[in-house]
DNA sequence: AACTATTTATAAGA
DNA sequence: TTCTTATAAATAGTT
């Protein structure tokens, strides 16, 4: 989103790759802390780089988040997408 | 990041701030495909609206990506935060 | 739900 | 990797 539009597909040259990862990880954190934070929300992410790296950010306790993301798990009633153009290769899930 | 700058804490207002979640809440999703995409990292986002309701996403298994990571949470080398602003409430891990 | 002024994120370059 | 900056994208307030 900067100087020329990209189109979201895998950046082959692995020096880009790995500093727009840099770059995006960042900026995910920052909005996943203030999606949070304004709309009191429990938030967990949890993200995996190509080499197998683990970063990680949850708005309170990773450990409660997950379990009480597997209590929800069990009893799952629908389906949802993010968004139209993520549809493709990403999975939207909504549980209630 | 519009009309008005804003700041981040709690959206008083209860209509307000459920636009803003859902707002965002698009808005991270669609931040975490394409990261996912762009440097081929596995992604998960969990996140719990303040009245319980769970929305997720998963760049592939949201099982497998849960999995991998409890086995990495086993040995934890060392944390790191996102940035200096979230370092208030928030939460940003890196193991190795 | 749609619009748009403005802020924010970020791609490329230094 | 950090900084800069032009531009794309997200979004706050409004309708």
């Amino acid at each position: 989103m900067a100087r020329e539009k990209i189109q979201i597909k895998k950046i082959d040259n692995a020096t880009a790759r790995q500093v727009t990862f840099s770059k995006r990880r960042r900026g995910i954190f920052k909005k996943a802390e203030e999606l949070s934070v304004l709309c009191d929300a429990d938030v967990a992410l949890i993200i995996f780089s190509a080499t197998g790296k683990l970063f990680e950010y949850s708005s309170s306790s990773m450990k409660e988040i997950l379990e009480k993301h597997r209590v929800h798990s069990k009893n799952l009633e629908r389906v949802d997408q993010p968004s139209v153009e993520l549809q493709v290769s990403g999975l939207g899930f909504a549980y209630f």
